[in-house]
DNA sequence: ATCGAAGTTCGAATCGATTCGACATCCGTC
DNA sequence: GACGGATGTCGAATCGATTCGAACTTCGAT
């Protein structure tokens, strides 16, 4: 069903039947309920690959998310959600590219064939080439986490760095001396992977301003690999008696290993981290974090995304989220051997 | 960058430059080079608007799912990663729609707007309205999971009545004589969600045949309510000596519990389920359990609907998926009080 | 030398919408 | 009753690709 067959049956003209549907020019009333009689009966709606042809738009937003080989967290599938249920409130479709790199045919599809208005970003690295490819391809984009060089560019990041200084402040001022530091995976970081890198920074710098003892330690972002965490701690760190993560996928081993090892939290090992509040929740006993607010960064990332497709020059804004911590049962004061 | 500016620097006609890129007629070797050397200078892509409009298809696939409110379990993630990635292996991209119903906005613009060239369906329910209008409409579409009237479309499912029933076999044979069955939420079964009303129907007939005592109680999708769940079926049905689940997020709840009764798996209470590995394998003790291959669905959801699309008119298939069950550590033979 | 087939290229039509300029009608005003 | 300004409608151009028919070249066979 198309505008033509729209017109001929409500007899006016194409264009008619156009001015009649954006209201662009009037139309009188008598003939624009005939018109709409007619697309009620036939159930017409416009071709969207025409309209965005015609227009220059596509009425679409780009999600390039990492590829399915990778298991996506929690918070990545979070992210997604919320993104699209963001855009299709402002009545936007969503397209995926699930795209490591910047030489992905879907990623290509996405720049060059023009499929999107405009492109949300996850996963970034401190180097990200994506990043500079979108920006030299001039399409308007927002980026979930951000790279080293944050300043021209439009982001929604958690503060991991601010963050995880706070629960080394609290954990602190609780009179814990030596803390640890459950990050996400070496590999992660090898790579450049900002959250990773930024709790680390924060964590140092806390420590340091505290003059506590800190040690940082790599975790692979599964339960399995938590719960070996915890055991490696124990045998070569005994002396900790608080640690702080950001490593969500690990809690659950984190968890298992602690009662397996019989340490009570928060008596012998207080705990304090950065989590999505389903997690925080989740674990026993509930966990002290600052909880990260997944279903609003998706959100926030679409209205700064749909700012800059309305303005693309205008200065790039960020969004440093810093949510405050939930005291919950799993911190307490150091207790003495 | 549009197939004109090409023509002109390459020095040929628009349609040449088609040709030397389709290759749906022959282009002389010298003109085929300057034309490939005029877009690997400039980077030329075809716009996919203009594209879609003329052949009359848009290389796109829709994927229906579950509205973000509604926290996206484990496995439906599973799916939504499976089927991007099997689409980009096929060079085609997947538009996102959230809709719970047949008259969301976003499910409108996919279908009327011919946004995409099939779709594919998540969280069937037994009789869904979204089914009958994509099929009234002739759209090609593949569902992940089957209606009441599974004949005429096209599916990929995994065989719960099977699966549980198997389970319950498993656990018969091993001695159990009153078996009890953690089912999917109980909103879900009143609204007619297909798992949890199969796993039910293979749960009793199973029962039934092997002359057991069954008891089907459903639980929340979440691991709080796993938690309670195993607390009530311990005061309620004491006698219940192995339970099967299909329900994978009480999973990490239900462990908790179990540990903090402590009841000894599997020397009190055995346990098979219905679980994708990755959630059987973080159980402990391990779960006995049929692996859920997830991402394969995905992969063969695509796979269909291709064909679908390919053929419209053809015979619909249908995949019912049964996967062995692993036996793992969690369960044994009846261990008399 | 001529013919036909194969190979190569071009121009024009087409897909389904939006939008601009032009024209027709109607109304109140002087 | 002529004029100007709304108001309403239409035809044609346009977006960027694909594809059909036609024309032109080349070359081997007769």
């Amino acid at each position: 069903m198309n505008i033509g067959e729209i017109a001929r049956r409500a007899g006016v003209s194409r264009s008619t039947v156009s001015y009649a549907l954006s209201g662009r020019r009037s139309v009188s009333t008598a003939t624009r309920q005939r018109i709409q009689a007619v697309i009620d009966e036939i159930g017409y709606r416009p071709n969207a690959a025409a309209r965005a042809l015609k227009e220059g738009r596509t009425r679409t937003l780009g999600l390039v998310i990492p590829p399915a080989s990778l298991r996506l967290t929690d918070m990545q599938l979070g992210f997604v959600a919320s993104v699209v249920e963001a855009a299709a409130r402002a009545d936007l479709d969503v397209l995926l590219s699930p795209s490591g790199g910047d030489h992905d045919r879907s990623f290509e599809r996405l720049i060059s064939g023009r499929r999107a208005d405009g492109i949300i970003l996850m996963e970034i690295r401190l180097e990200d080439e994506r990043v500079t490819r979108l920006r030299h391809e001039g399409i308007p984009f927002v980026t979930i986490g951000h790279t080293a060089h944050p300043h021209g560019t439009c982001w929604v990041d958690v503060d991991y760095a601010a963050l995880v200084a706070r629960c080394v402040h609290h954990l602190a001022d609780l009179g814990h001396r030596s803390i640890a530091l459950l990050n996400r995976s070496a590999e992660l970081v090898a790579v450049g992977y900002g959250p990773a890198h930024r709790a680390q920074a924060g964590f140092a710098e806390a420590v340091l301003q505290r003059g506590l003892t800190g040690i940082e330690l790599p975790c692979p972002d599964d339960a399995a690999a938590g719960e070996e965490w915890i055991e490696q701690l124990r045998d070569r760190h005994p002396g900790v008696t608080a640690i702080t993560t950001i490593n969500e996928a690990s809690l659950p081993g984190l968890q298992r290993g602690l009662e397996r090892l019989g340490i009570a939290v928060p008596r012998e090992l207080s705990i304090a981290g950065v989590a999505a509040r389903h997690w925080a929740e989740g674990f026993r006993p509930q966990l002290t974090a600052a909880d990260v607010p997944t279903l609003e960064m998706g959100a926030h990332a679409v209205e700064l995304l749909l700012e800059r497709i309305a303005a693309p020059a205008g200065p790039p804004r960020h969004l440093l989220l810093a949510p405050p911590i939930s005291l919950r049962d799993s911190t307490g004061p150091v207790h003495p051997h």
